[in-house]
DNA sequence: GTCTCCCATCATAGATACAAGCTGAGATGC
DNA sequence: GCATCTCAGCTTGTATCTATGATGGGAGAC
């Protein structure tokens, strides 16, 4: 399910026309290009791509259950609008998560050393990409590391769920906010502090300290 | 999408193959009818409900994606095994998203006494079917009530969230343990407190007493 | 006896065909 | 002009059909 987790990007032999339609779909709806509200039908995905109707319905039956489509029995589909006070929500939920895994570690302890290796391998990474001013880049290995926080912490369940999450996060930033390239350095010394906290098993100091730091990039 | 929610058990007016065929599927995966494991084909449940393949096939992707089936390209559908432990992950992942939701009502103290209203009836319900010694009942009234506490936070992500982790956890107990007559009144008795911390708002509290109170349930 | 290769069998993936329901625009009556 | 009725068109839901891939068991070589 979360197969492309660690991978390089490119790697799925798979073809696969219902992953396809899946992808394409679920690109469409995260980047905004089909509006909340807006009723298509699995006709014009399937025409778009030269495939049936049977795999594109597929993908809207994943995409319904990500809560991301709504079905209309004989209608149609919309996209469910971003709905008031998801923001909150997703945060809300975001740091449960993250500080369960946290939580986690500190009480196994055998786990931290090895998640310290793959936190600062990533937060070396997003500096750099701090450095060059590449924006998407460094977008790309902020979710990573926050990623590799719940990664760290072995619950296949709530990764999965963090996988949710992530995405719509990316739908609610396409139409709010984007990164400001001065406060980069700042995430990057946010997320180093949070990494001491981790490595000091201090699950009590993450949580608020990861809600100011979520609040800081994402509230302000 | 959680639209059963709170409505009477059997009410949807909608036949559905599709929709019959998740149930009868998914009932089957939960009890333990079809074991972790097994490898069967959407043709035997097409033909034991005497439906075509194509919603059974639509069933299997749902359940797909809820994790409990791993559909293997050209040869069939296998009951993902309970993996070694999922025990500690969904009480793990309860208890984060438990949390998540006082510490919601902690900072919006408004939905307080909405919630404890609720959370009261709930627990009159369940402390009834304790002293009839109804086990499924008071079993099902204690999920109600963990639900409550959830959906008294008001994040939609989470409820649904918390709803998948309650379908894991029943497939759990179908295999190991069932409630113990002795231990209701005990049970009840930490519901009530868990009230009395959500009433005084002590959201540092709640999270300490439920992990308590998960643990003497489901981890004797 | 054991290993290898080949193929009959079975299962999915996708396309196509068909039935049934919802909707909105235009016709109709007033 | 306005309300109502009707129906053509679009959409989904399910069935059926075809192509392709995977597997396991048996024939045959050694």
């Amino acid at each position: 399910m979360l197969a492309s987790m660690l991978m390089t990007p490119a790697k799925n032999a798979a073809p696969g026309a219902a992953d396809r339609a899946y992808r394409l779909t679920k690109e469409l709806v995260l980047t905004g290009e089909l509006p909340g509200g807006h009723l298509f039908s699995e006709g014009e995905i399937a025409e778009r791509l030269g495939v049936s109707r049977t795999p594109v319905r597929e993908a809207f039956l994943r995409l319904q259950v990500e809560g991301l489509l709504n079905l209309i029995p004989k209608r149609g589909a919309v996209v469910v609008p971003v709905p008031p006070g998801e923001a909150e929500d997703v945060l809300d939920a975001r740091e449960a998560v993250e500080a369960a895994a946290v939580r986690r570690l500190a009480r196994r302890p055998d786990l931290i050393p090895d998640a310290l290796e793959r936190l600062h391998t990533v937060l070396d990474t997003q500096r750099a990409h701090a450095d060059a001013g590449d924006l998407p880049a460094f977008a790309e290995a902020d979710e990573l590391f926050h990623r590799t926080i719940v990664a760290a912490g072995g619950n296949t369940l709530l990764l999965d769920f963090y996988a949710t999450l992530a995405d719509r996060q990316r739908r609610m930033n396409m139409h709010a906010l984007r990164p400001i390239p001065a406060r980069l350095p700042e995430v990057v010394d946010e997320h180093t502090a949070l990494i001491a906290i981790i490595e000091a098993a201090d699950a009590d100091a993450f949580a608020p300290a990861l809600r100011a730091h979520l609040d800081g990039v994402h509230r302000r």
